[in-house]
DNA sequence: TACATATTAGTACCTGGTTCTAATTATTTA
DNA sequence: TAAATAATTAGAACCAGGTACTAATATGTA
């Protein structure tokens, strides 16, 4: 096996697995350990601690902003029943690396959020939405979205709520979200009120 | 401060920012690095390097599975602008760890990249959409979308497509979307179709 | 054969720890 | 107040998984 062949090799071993150890990969590739290090050094790839580092932060970040957060938005005014308003910055993480351009979803996922978080219920669940990507967000975009309740059933009942979403005066989506309300536990979109602002 | 106040400090330091070594705490909690040992172990939290490589194994698993990959779901059948499959079983990272329940974005994102991949054209992006989520969706549940192009405008044109989502037997979301196809690269909501399947 | 490239070997050193023994300080309790 | 107990600190040996560096040995090529 040529070097080229073998440093082939250790990039798609350690693409498959990035948690591999120098000593293994001696073990799959059969040459001395200083040759994988070498190696390494020549397709710059860094240490199994760096690599593990590195996957670390970058899954913290994500954590910090994400959909660990089951509201994904920061809402920054709530009129429960009436209105509501969430900001969301499109980071690296939301965005197609191609394009720089947001995945859909989330920009779904902070309206939808919203809707839910604005109806002032036990338990709130998206039942139905109409939704319109009126404009691509871009990364670094501030993604503001407002929502604005249209109409209330009773306190077991569907409420209508509207959302508009902009990049400064631009509109980028709007949505109308179908969420139904209710104080039993069945499907929750958005869970028990007292949690959201965790 | 006594013992307690100590290791709970602790414990919020190390909440707060999991990539504090040993040393830094001493500097932080004005006690020795044994004092500091002592109470990691008392409080069963593990090293740093151990500390990164659980968060790096748990976001790698999140990015086997998930928006790593520009398509949601594993699409299984596709013929294209006529119907296509896919298949995307709900797991831990994509439900409410409350109650276990799928976060809707993500039932959403599967059918949306669904819609998406079976137009055959060089740019897709969703334009707007009609959804409704029929019943809430567990974890463990393997959620398989069908799509079925309705109508095909021109080169340049709206596409209309309906996908549904069982688990088993029984319809859990539906939607109606309507997807702009382009050979001009301006809102890519899946992009290159050669690079789809990658 | 001479030279270059590739590979292997070996040593010292590094970080961020664990494990263990032992000594020193509080703090409590009899 | 003295003895007992708990808490804290010190120090040395060791570990994984490396880096950095020097030097020797293959292997191929002009």
């Amino acid at each position: 096996m040529s070097k080229k062949e073998r440093q082939q090799q250790l990039l798609q071993i350690i693409d498959g697995n990035p948690f591999v150890t120098d000593r293994e990969l001696t073990r799959q590739l059969k040459v001395s350990i200083q040759t994988i290090r070498l190696d390494r050094m020549e397709l710059g790839i860094p240490e199994l601690r760096e690599r593990m580092k590195q996957m670390a932060e970058h899954s913290y970040d994500q954590v910090r902003s994400l959909p660990a957060d089951e509201v994904v938005g920061d809402i920054v005014d709530l009129q429960l029943d009436r209105s509501g308003i969430s900001i969301f910055e499109i980071r690296e993480e939301h965005v197609f690396s191609r394009n720089g351009i947001a995945r859909g979803h989330y920009v779904f996922a902070q309206a939808n959020s919203l809707a839910v978080a604005t109806i002032n219920a036990e338990i709130a669940l998206t039942a139905s939405a109409d939704i319109r990507f009126v404009r691509m967000v871009r990364l670094g975009e501030k993604c503001i979205a407002k929502a604005q309740v249209r109409s209330l059933a009773g306190r077991n009942g569907k409420a209508e709520v509207d959302v508009f979403t902009y990049v400064g005066e631009e509109l980028v989506f709007q949505g109308h979200f179908v969420v139904y309300r209710s104080a039993i536990e069945e499907y929750s979109e958005g869970g028990n009120r007292s949690a959201d602002r965790h």
